[in-house]
DNA sequence: TGCTCACCGAGCGGAACTCGATCATAGAAG
DNA sequence: CTTCTATGATCGAGTTCCGCTCGGTGAGCA
């Protein structure tokens, strides 16, 4: 099981998502650019007041063209949920192969920096707290909540790092997604380049917490 | 300082929520009725679906009635949370006037007995978490954020129970309520009677990352 | 030269929100 | 204790705005 099978894998997701499959050139740069769009709007005016049209207009299509490819309003949003959730993921990758972890705690630190710069450099990013809250009865594919990313983490740290895996470890990442996801977002709450004191509390954080079960890092590698 | 000073407080918030403060007695049944409406509906329908047509028959009210108070759909939602974390306070203040705690831990401890009990039992309680990540350029009174709470807190600790005061505690604080906030609001996410494995990690969390800072809960009493 | 995919935007339905008419209440006046 | 009345409170039809549809038009592929 290869890292890019873990975490890169394809945009399942898309199967409820878009009402169409493009299939010629133009309309998947259509869909990207009305992600785009969407992620620039999400920024200026927020969740509640984004309307499809803005969507459209920003993205210089038509407002039939934005129902072409989503059924609805929420799933603009959604989609674009997917694909900041999607790029986290491969971010996380880049990251691992970039840096060449050698120890459990430098792959979870690399987790952390993909996302602080993402939040930092990819426009709408903070909707990936969007919908997390909310009850989505049928949110189509399950790889968007925390538990998924943490199964996918706990197989990484198992195998390569020799942490002691099963539903344990599964728990303990899960924990340790949704502080992580609390902490990271207040960085960014009211300091749109992240506050560096939250961040680094956060590192600490999830380091004091993993090693309270796993032990020193330095050992288990 | 006493603690009613500290947790209870009048609702300073509704200075810019309502758009006419009620001055009749029938009008504030009405706006409290409102408010019950749009928990329960809240509950039923989740945020997205929610329309002001529900709340207003679900409380026996005309429309217009809604909007005499509110300014707009949103504002709702926030005045439902506003007394939900109202009601969170109050419930804080209660339960550390019955439980009598010794000690700095238990006194943090009874703050998350009031948030479990409450998301139980009280209709809507998970709106606290709406518009926290969202951005509300103009959110009116500043003591829903999760730093007031923390600021409040820090000043029972110090005073109470003789933990070192000052900012440091207070940014430990929020940390500290961030992290609470998103374990437990995962405890509830699919199990509505709260998953007792997330709330007492959550407990675990909390004590340890205090702990760390403050040393061992007996030797501060 | 068709044939399908992509796109457009006027139009429809419904939800958010307004506003003048109507009812209820508090408190003054007798 | 009863009017009386000013004003708060309520109502709900109507207006505006937004989510979404759908038939018609243009663009790419064979």
């Amino acid at each position: 099981m290869s890292l890019s099978d873990l975490f890169g894998g394809d945009p399942v997701v898309s199967g409820q998502q878009v009402r169409i499959e493009p299939t010629q050139q133009r309309s998947t740069a259509r869909l990207s650019g009305l992600l785009d769009a969407a992620a620039v709007v999400v920024d200026e005016v927020g969740f509640d007041r984004i309307t499809t049209a803005m969507v459209a207009e920003r993205a210089g299509a038509s407002i039939g063209t934005v129902y072409r490819y989503y059924p609805d309003r929420v799933a603009v949003l959604q989609a674009l949920r997917e694909r900041a959730v999607l790029r986290f993921r491969q971010r996380v990758v880049e990251q691992l192969r970039s840096s060449g972890p050698e120890n459990w705690w430098d792959a979870v630190d690399c987790a952390v920096t993909a996302f602080v710069d993402l939040y930092r450099s990819e426009p709408g990013f903070r909707i990936v707290h969007f919908a997390d809250r909310e009850r989505t009865p049928i949110s189509g594919s399950e790889d968007l909540e925390s538990g998924y990313f943490a199964r996918q983490l706990a197989g990484v740290l198992a195998e390569e790092f020799g942490l002691h895996g099963g539903p344990e470890l599964i728990f303990r990442l899960e924990v340790t997604v949704e502080m992580a996801d609390s902490i990271l977002s207040r960085a960014f709450h009211s300091d749109p380049n992240g506050d560096e004191r939250f961040i680094a509390e956060c590192r600490r954080v999830m380091r004091d917490y993993l090693v309270g079960y796993y032990g020193p890092v330095a050992a288990s590698v």
